[in-house]
DNA sequence: CCAGCGCCTTGACCTGGATCAAGTAATCCT
DNA sequence: AGGATTACTTGATCCAGGTCAAGGCGCTGG
């Protein structure tokens, strides 16, 4: 556990190594996962920012080294380095533009679309359009859409008998790469 | 209209008078709504400071007056006054802050607490634990805590005869604000 | 002041996906 | 390697809330 949501924040993290997620809790213990970060990516600015608690919490998904950097010098570099600045407004604009992204995923779209969705993202990031790796267990994926294991893994079997895709554990093989983005926007085509 | 999802964005904007939604659509026509604005509120920002699209569309509900500020000369302001840098950092971190609970909401809770959690932000924004005010319709409302007119007007029904409130029109009447809080986190105790 | 058009309400029905339960496959640890 | 723990799958059941359809209410403009 790195951090837990209401706790204060008196500086941010970056992952030097591993994987890590940030995520809420309902009171009966459901989670939804709001980001999953890996090697290079900070996380938690928020209330360096905003200088209040932290809006989620975080944990590591596997033996992690992640780097703490404290408040108050970062606050100095921002008002010496006009230019850094700017850079963190994209950032921040940029994981607006996800948390967008993900609100419509989760009132709009159905679990198919979701996952079909999170598929090509994958392909996207991994650049290969014929074979992606789950950087993540599926109980987490679950978590990550919004929705339970069993529905995962009835879902990727109607995907398999559809011929959209093929699971062999955590790699998955796109057979119609077409079909999955439709699938991604318009629902379900089942 | 003021804006559509996929237009470049060549500056932002600030409400002077009225209200502005800011939303989602799905392909078959369903809408999430993202964000309402009113007098003093900025939005539209994100391509300003990422260069990309506007993430969502943006529509005024009501007869209303918007102040547009283009983006160049904005930022020549933002690297020339770096405090402004902060104060814009914090909006931002604000607004993540603002879609962690979206989601939350979204997908850790049921209808009911979701528009039992809307009616105490009013209740927090009007500064009044008795009374508040609807500022948009319920087919608006139903948009923006993601669900139906159909689900709003029976779920109204259903706090009315638990006694938790009582609805005129436009106007709500909290009788019971404890159980509201409880209901807005817990799920339904109907 | 009343006609007409949205907005809202109510009822009947249906379905996506959650939950519960009971295996089976991976993976970890000594 | 083998036992144990955790992750995944599959089936059966259930229900929140969406959809469709048919009024009722209230606000607007003439």
């Amino acid at each position: 556990m790195i951090f837990r949501e209401t706790e204060k924040g008196d500086g941010f993290y970056m992952v030097e190594k591993g994987t890590i997620k940030v995520f809420k809790l309902s009171f009966d213990g459901k989670e939804q996962i709001l980001h999953i970060y890996g090697p290079g990516n900070t996380f938690g600015e928020v209330p360096v920012f905003e200088g209040k608690n932290f809006p989620a919490s975080s944990m590591a998904l596997e033996k992690s080294v992640i780097i703490f950097l404290p408040r108050e010098k970062f606050v100095d570099l921002i008002t010496r380095t006009p230019g850094l600045g700017m850079n963190l407004l994209a950032d921040l604009s940029r994981r607006l533009r996800d948390f967008t992204v993900q609100i419509e995923n989760l009132s709009l779209k159905e679990v198919p679309a979701r996952l079909a969705a999170y598929i090509l993202t994958l392909a996207q990031e991994q650049e290969n359009d014929h074979q992606v790796q789950l950087p993540i267990s599926k109980t987490q994926l679950s978590n990550l859409i919004g929705t339970t294991p069993e529905t995962i893994s009835r879902i990727f079997k109607k995907m398999m008998t559809a011929s959209y895709i093929d699971v062999q554990t955590k790699t998955i093989f796109i057979k119609d790469l077409e079909g999955l983005m439709e699938l991604s926007e318009s629902g379900s085509i089942f």
